[in-house]
DNA sequence: CGCACAATAAACACCC
DNA sequence: AGGGTGTTTATTGTGC
C-alpha cells in the first residue's frame, strides 16, 4: 500500500531517517535553465582567441616548416631541372615567412577573451585548432596569392621585357600552375569546412573565422585524422598511378578541417616524398624498425593494425606482421604517414609545453599554493590544476580569496585523470569504495554530461556528479520525463563506461538515492512503478550550501569549464589510441554546442542566480557549484539546468556504438561486479 | 572538532 | 525460491 503511492511514501520513510534527507541535501537540484541563446558566440571567441595566442605561433611554426620544406624542394627540384630560376625560390622565400604573421584573431579579440576567459578547456582547444587550421589556411592563401602576383608580375615583366628565355616562361607556368593548385586546395578545404559547417560540426561565422567556436574541434581531431591518414593513403595510391596533383589535394582538404598544420605539411609534402625523404625519412624508419622489434604494440592490438588508417584485422601477431612488411612497408606512403605522425606528436609536444608554460605562469600568479601539490602528484594534475588556475585567473580576485580551497582534492580530476591515462587498465579502482570526493559534484548540469558524453562512455572514469543528479539526468532526458528503475540503471551503463562494473554497488546506490531523496517520486504505473522528478523538491535542496558569493560562482564556472576541455583533450588522445571514431565523431557536436551554451548560462546565470539564488526560479545553477570551482574538480556546474538541453544533445550525439543500451548493463554490470 | 553531505554497504521487506 | 525493487540503517570519507 505505502508503496503505491510514491509521494507519500518517500515522505513517509525517506524524511525521517537520518534527517538528512529532510534537508536540502547538495544534490544537485539543478533548474532548468535556458538562456543558451545568447553569448554562444561571444564565449567562444574569446577562448579561441586565448588558444590561438599560445598556438598560433605554433602554428606559424609549422606552416612556415611546411613552406621551407616546400621551398626547399621547390628548390632541389629546380636545380635538379633546369627549368627552375633559382632567383625566384629566393623571392618566395621572405614573402612565405612575412605571410605568416597574419593572425587570425585580433590583439583585440585576444585580450577580451584573455580577461573573460568563459571558455572551458575543450572549447579553448578546439579554438586553437580551429585557430590553427584558420591561420594556416590564411597563411596559406596569403602566401599563394603573393606568390601568384608576383608570378603575374614577372610575367608582365618577361612579356614586356621581350622574350625571355624559354626557361624562365617555363618555370613561371609551372609555378603558376603549382600556385593554382594550392588555391584550388584552398579551395576545397574551404568547402570542406563549409560541409562541415553544415553538417553541424563547425560552427564558423562568416564574419569572423577566428571566433568561430567549433564544436568539433576537439571531436574532430581523431576523425578527422584518420580520415586524413585513409585520404593520404589513398591519396597516395592515387598518387602512384596517377599524379602528385590529386593527392595533395585530397590531402589538403582534410588537413584543413582538422587543424592542424601537422596535418598541412602532409599535405605538402605527398609528391615531395622523393625529396622530402631525406629528412623525413629517418623517422620513419625508426618507427618501422621499432615496430619489428616490439611485438606487442604500437601498431598492433585487438587483433587490429593500428597503423594510422589502417584497422586491418589480423588474426594473430603472425599475420599482423606480415600485413605490417606488406602494406606499410617503406614507401612514399607510409613516410607521408610518418610525418604526418610526427607533425601530430610535434603539435602536441609544443602544446603541452606551452600549456605547461602558461600553468606555471598562472600558478605564480595567483600563488596557488594547492595547485601545486596536486600537479606533482599526479599527472593529469596538470589539466586539474591548469583547469584551476585558468579559472582562478578569471574569476576576480575577490574569488580567490574562496579559491584557497580549491586545493581539495578534488575528485573529479583525480579520477578523470587517472582513468584518462589509464583508463584501460585502471577500471579496477571502480569497485572500490571511494566516493569521489567531491560533494559538490552534485548539480550536474546536462551540458556538462553532454560536453563529456563520450568521454565518460568510453572510459571508465567515475562521473564527477551525484547520484542523484545523475538519476535526475536519467529521468528527465526521457521523453515522459520518468524512468523504470531499470531504465534508469540502463541510462547509467549507457552513458557511462564506470557504471558498467559493480553493478552491485551502484545499483544499490541507485536504489538508495531514489529512496532518500524527495526529490525522486515514485509513480505507480500500469506496468509497475516509475520514478519521476520532483523540481521543486529539487530546487529547494541546492540553496544550502552555495550561498554564493558571486565570484565563487563563477570561478567555478570557469574552473569547470577548464577541467571539461581537458578531459575532451584526454578523450582526443585516447580515442586516437584505442577508440577512435565515434568518441571524436559523436564529440564534436555536443561538446561545441553545449559548452558554449553551458557556459554562458552558467555564467549569465551565475550572476543572475547570485541574485535570486536560492529562489526557485532560478533552477539554474546551485550553490554547490559555486562552491565546485573552487574544487577545481570538473563538477558540472550547472545545475541541471538543462534537462532539456542535455536531452537533446545526448540523444544527438548517440554514436551507433553505443546505442545497445542494455547490453551494457546487465553483462557487462555482471562481468565485472559478480 | 563537529556538522552536513554523499557514497557505500547491508539488512530487510515486498512482490512477481 | 530467487530476483527485482524499495526502504532503512549504519559507516565512512570529505569539505567547510
Amino acid at each position: 500500500m505505502m508503496q503505491e503511492s510514491g509521494t507519500e511514501t518517500k515522505s513517509n520513510g525517506s524524511a525521517i531517517q537520518n534527517g538528512s534527507s529532510g534537508g536540502n541535501h547538495l544534490l544537485e537540484c539543478g533548474s532548468l535553465r535556458e538562456g543558451r541563446s545568447n553569448g554562444e558566440a561571444a564565449a567562444g571567441d574569446v577562448g579561441a582567441a586565448d588558444l590561438a595566442h599560445v598556438q598560433q605561433q605554433q602554428a606559424l611554426q609549422v606552416a612556415r616548416q611546411l613552406l621551407l620544406q616546400q621551398q626547399q624542394q621547390q628548390q632541389v627540384s629546380g636545380l635538379k631541372s633546369p627549368k627552375r630560376n633559382d632567383k625566384q625560390p629566393a623571392l618566395q622565400v621572405p614573402v612565405s615567412v612575412a605571410m605568416m604573421t597574419p593572425q587570425v584573431i585580433t590583439p583585440q579579440q585576444m585580450q577580451q577573451i584573455l580577461q573573460q576567459q568563459v571558455l572551458s578547456p575543450q572549447q579553448l582547444q578546439v579554438l586553437l585548432q580551429q585557430q590553427q587550421a584558420l591561420m594556416l589556411q590564411q597563411q596559406l592563401q596569403e602566401f599563394y596569392k603573393k606568390q601568384q602576383e608576383q608570378l603575374q608580375l614577372q610575367l608582365l615583366q618577361q612579356q614586356h621585357a621581350g622574350k625571355q628565355p624559354k626557361e624562365q616562361q617555363q618555370v613561371a607556368t609551372q609555378q603558376l600552375a603549382f600556385q593554382q593548385q594550392l588555391l584550388q586546395m584552398q579551395q576545397l578545404q574551404q568547402q570542406h569546412l563549409l560541409s562541415l559547417q553544415r553538417q553541424g560540426l563547425l560552427t564558423i561565422q562568416p564574419g569572423q573565422p577566428a571566433l568561430p567556436l567549433q564544436p568539433l574541434a576537439q571531436g574532430m581531431i581523431p576523425t578527422e585524422l584518420q580520415q586524413l591518414w585513409k585520404e593520404v593513403t589513398s591519396a597516395h595510391t592515387a598518387e602512384e598511378t596517377t599524379g602528385n596533383n590529386h593527392s595533395s589535394l585530397d590531402l589538403t582538404t582534410t588537413c584543413v578541417s582538422s587543424s592542424a598544420p601537422s596535418k598541412t605539411s602532409l599535405i605538402m609534402n605527398p609528391h615531395a616524398s622523393t625529396n622530402g625523404q631525406l629528412s623525413v625519412h629517418t623517422p620513419k624508419r625508426e618507427s618501422l624498425s621499432h615496430e619489428e622489434h616490439s611485438h606487442s604494440h604500437p601498431l598492433y592490438g585487438h587483433g587490429v593494425c593500428k597503423w594510422p588508417g589502417c584497422e586491418a584485422v589480423c588474426e594473430d601477431f603472425q599475420s599482423f606482421l606480415k600485413h605490417l612488411n606488406s602494406e606499410h612497408a617503406l614507401d612514399d606512403r607510409s613516410t607521408a604517414q610518418c610525418r604526418v605522425q610526427m607533425q601530430v606528436v610535434q603539435q602536441l609536444e609544443l602544446q603541452l609545453a606551452k600549456d605547461k608554460e602558461r600553468l606555471q605562469a598562472m600558478m605564480t600568479h595567483l600563488h596557488v599554493k594547492s595547485t601545486e601539490p596536486k600537479a606533482a602528484p599526479q599527472p593529469l594534475n596538470l589539466v586539474s590544476s591548469v583547469t584551476l588556475s585558468k579559472s582562478a585567473s578569471e574569476a576576480s580576485p575577490q574569488s580567490l580569496p574562496h579559491t584557497p580551497t580549491t586545493p581539495t582534492a578534488p575528485i573529479t580530476p583525480v579520477t578523470q585523470g587517472p582513468s584518462v591515462i589509464t583508463t584501460t587498465s585502471m577500471h579496477t579502482v571502480g569497485p572500490i569504495r571511494r566516493r569521489y570526493s567531491d560533494k559538490y559534484n552534485v548539480p550536474i548540469s546536462s551540458a556538462d554530461i553532454a560536453q563529456n558524453q563520450e568521454f565518460y562512455k568510453n572510459a571508465e572514469v567515475r562521473p564527477p556528479f551525484t547520484y542523484a543528479s545523475l538519476i535526475r539526468q536519467a529521468i528527465l532526458e526521457s521523453p515522459e520525463k520518468q524512468l523504470t528503475l531499470n531504465e534508469i540503471y540502463n541510462w547509467f551503463t549507457r552513458m557511462f563506461a564506470y557504471f558498467r562494473r559493480n553493478a552491485a554497488t551502484w545499483k544499490n546506490a541507485v536504489r538508495h538515492n531514489l529512496s532518500l531523496h524527495k526529490c525522486f517520486v515514485r509513480v505507480e504505473n500500469v506496468k509497475g512503478a516509475v520514478w519521476t522528478v520532483d523540481e521543486v523538491e529539487f530546487q529547494k535542496r541546492r540553496p544550502q550550501k552555495i550561498s554564493g558569493n558571486p565570484s565563487l560562482i563563477k570561478n567555478m564556472q570557469s574552473s569547470h569549464a577548464y577541467c571539461t576541455p581537458l578531459n575532451a583533450a584526454l578523450q582526443a588522445s585516447m580515442a586516437e589510441n584505442s577508440i577512435p571514431l565515434y568518441t571524436t565523431a559523436s564529440m564534436g557536436n555536443p561538446t561545441l554546442g553545449n559548452l558554449a551554451s553551458a557556459i554562458r548560462e552558467e555564467l549569465n546565470g551565475a550572476m543572475e542566480h547570485t541574485n535570486s539564488n536560492e529562489s526557485d526560479s532560478s533552477p539554474g545553477r546551485s550553490p554547490m557549484q559555486a562552491v565546485h570551482p573552487v574544487h577545481v574538480k570538473e563538477e558540472p556546474l550547472d545545475p541541471e539546468e538543462a534537462e532539456g538541453p542535455l536531452s537533446l544533445v545526448t540523444t544527438a550525439n548517440h554514436s551507433p556504438d553505443f546505442d545497445h543500451d542494455r547490453d551494457y548493463e546487465d553483462e557487462p554490470v555482471n562481468e565485472d561486479m559478480e
